[in-house]
Order: C-alpha cells, then structure tokens, then sequence
DNA sequence: TGCAACTGATTGCAAAATGCAATCGGATTG
DNA sequence: CAATCCGATTGCATTTTGCAATCAGTTGCA
C-alpha cells in the first residue's frame, strides 16, 4: 500500500486510486463486462491493455482493497478476482461519467448503449446493480426478487441487440 | 485535438480527457478554488504541479474544448482561463468522487470538508453552483437572487471554519 | 529612470510509466 | 504426448512525468 500521498483531499486521493489511463477500464470490464479472469480482462477489452500493466494493476488494485483474489477450484491455475465493496461503489461514479461522455465525446452507438441504460434506469437501477454485484462478488444474499432479469443481463441484451441491428442495416 | 480514441466506449472518452494525475485536479482548482490564471494555478494547489506540465495541461484542456482563454485587460500579459459548459457539467462527478474519496480514504479533514458540503446540498446545491460557474465564466444570467450567498462562498467560509477550530484547539 | 517583482511560459535532463513482443513453467485437454 | 491455456515475467524502446533553472516582456514603485 502507498503511503505517501499528495494531499488529502478527496479528489486527490481518489484520483491516485484510478487515475491514470487503465484501472477504471479494468474496472469497468469487471463491473459491466463480467469478467473475473485474467486472460478474459486482457483479451476481453478493446482498449487491448497489455499484460505485464493488466499484471501491475491488478496487484496495485488488490493493494489499494478494490481487489480480491481467489483460486478457482475447477483449474488450479485459474485465478478468479473479485471487486469489493469499495469497488462497487463506484458505480454510480461510472454512470455519471458515462453520462458526461455521452453528451460530450464522440462515442460510438454500441458502446454507449450500456451508459445510456444506466442513465435511464437511475439511482434505483444503479442500486439495484450493485446489490447484484454484491451477490456476485461478496456472495451477499440477494434482494431481488427470483425470476427478475439481472442488470448486466439487460445490459448485454441491449448491446447485442444494437450490434444486430447494426449488421442488418449493413447487409440491406 | 487528438483524433486517435481506444475506443468509442463513454468510460474510455472520459479517461482519455482527465485519466491522468493532473487535468482533474486543475480543474478542482478552477472550480472549487476560482483560480483563473497561470500562478494561481501553480502555486495554489497543494498537489504542487510544476510549471511545463501545467502549460501542457492547459493547452491541452483548450484544445479538448473544457478551458477557453481570454487576455486579462488589466495586465498585458495576464491570461484568464474560463470553464466551458463542458467542464461545468463535471461538477456532479466531482461530488460523487469526493463522496466516494471520502468514504474509502483517508482523507483530511480541513480538504474534506468542502467534499462534505457538496454531498449534504445534493443535486440542488450543485445546480446552484453550476448557475454559478456559468455566470462567472460564460458571463450567463444568473438565476439567484440576489444576496444569496453563492456556493464557492459558502465553501470557503466552511473551509475557514474548520482550519480555524484546528488552530485553536492546537493553542488550547 | 532604474530595478525588483511578477507574467505565462520554455528548456534541459533524469526518472518513471507505458507499450509491445517474446517467453516462462506449470496445468489441462485431447 | 503434443497442443493449448494459465497467470504472469522479461527485455527494450518510447513516452510521460518531475524538477530546477531560465526566459523575455510587463508592471509597480522609488
């Protein structure tokens, strides 16, 4: 854990946690994308982070407490990581900026399907996501009711059904 | 302008504008701080940026379009930097990241407290003060009335507030 | 008039972070 | 037993950052 730090401000402080150019990509393919693996965060964003900083933030986020790591039992080589607490909570961090994205930068229509569902789905969506999360990562028992579609279900639907629209337009 | 993106993705577009250790920081400055020129930038942050990163940023922060620059007509060589709308608008992720900051690290209390004041007035307070900054920076009509104590005021005083309790119960 | 202080930078250089490709030893699969 | 997959590690070039010194023009003041 790095000790030594700039000031105390909190601005400051969380940016000394993601702000540089990959942790909250990382993040972001945890939270939305699903991803626990190693190979699916390196392979799996488009960015195409490399692995020896997938390796370095990794460690530097487990360190900080955004991070946990665990053996997957069904291949002894696997790791599985897991987001914390503090990690979730994030989200509502990641809403925003997607939001403020959206409106000012020049994003692509299927990337941005998942933001503007965020955005449209508000507080309650978002919270509704993190105690999903909580049940995925911490093991926390769930609040939602069974047979109610996950968030990132409906996120992934969204987009799928975006990038098949997307094909059909481009054959017609 | 750099026209070469990683991706499309909301997320990225905004990291690739304030990813990195200083550009937010400026802008906390400007914002919460009403810093408008080059030495008040410099030498007013705690973080203490040196002086060719912060023309880089400067510059930088223009050609994304979050800053304009304007000659000060009191001092030839003075300039004034303004937030864009689009730099205003950050200021309900700026809450949140306080927020968050503030929960997870270890922040200090006299930088904090501006943090708190955000997240206690909510939305409505941050529409103020983006009414604010509007005003200040875009010469908009403010919506006020007038007398009202503007928000950076009221930051400030808190802030005073605070050092001065800490300096007194020091002597006690 | 002269001079110190201040304006927004620029320069040079060392250190750190990043990007990229190849590779590692062990585990698993077919 | 060979191919593939696992989470890294290594070496090296490029880029970014940190730091201090310096710049030329402007201003305030004696």
């Amino acid at each position: 854990m790095k000790t030594e730090h700039r000031s105390g401000c909190p601005i400051n402080l969380s940016l000394e946690v993601f702000g540089d150019r990959w942790s909250l990509i990382l993040l972001r393919d945890m939270i939305f994308g699903g991803r626990r693996h190693f190979r699916e965060l390196l392979n799996g964003s488009i960015e195409g982070i490399a692995s020896n900083i997938l390796t370095d933030r990794l460690k530097r986020l487990m360190e900080l407490g955004m991070l946990t790591k665990a053996d997957d039992p069904s291949h002894k080589q696997k790791a599985i990581y897991s987001l914390t607490e503090m990690a979730i909570t994030l989200v509502p961090i990641m809403a925003h900026l997607g939001a403020w994205g959206r409106v000012w930068l020049p994003v692509s229509e299927e990337l941005s399907i998942r933001a503007e569902l965020m955005e449209r789905g508000g507080p309650e969506l978002w919270e509704q996501f993190m105690d999903e999360l909580r049940h995925e990562h911490l093991g926390a028992p769930s609040k939602t009711p069974p047979g109610t579609p996950g968030v990132r279900q409906q996120l992934q639907a969204a987009y799928q059904a975006v990038v098949a629209r997307k094909a059909e337009s481009a054959t017609a």
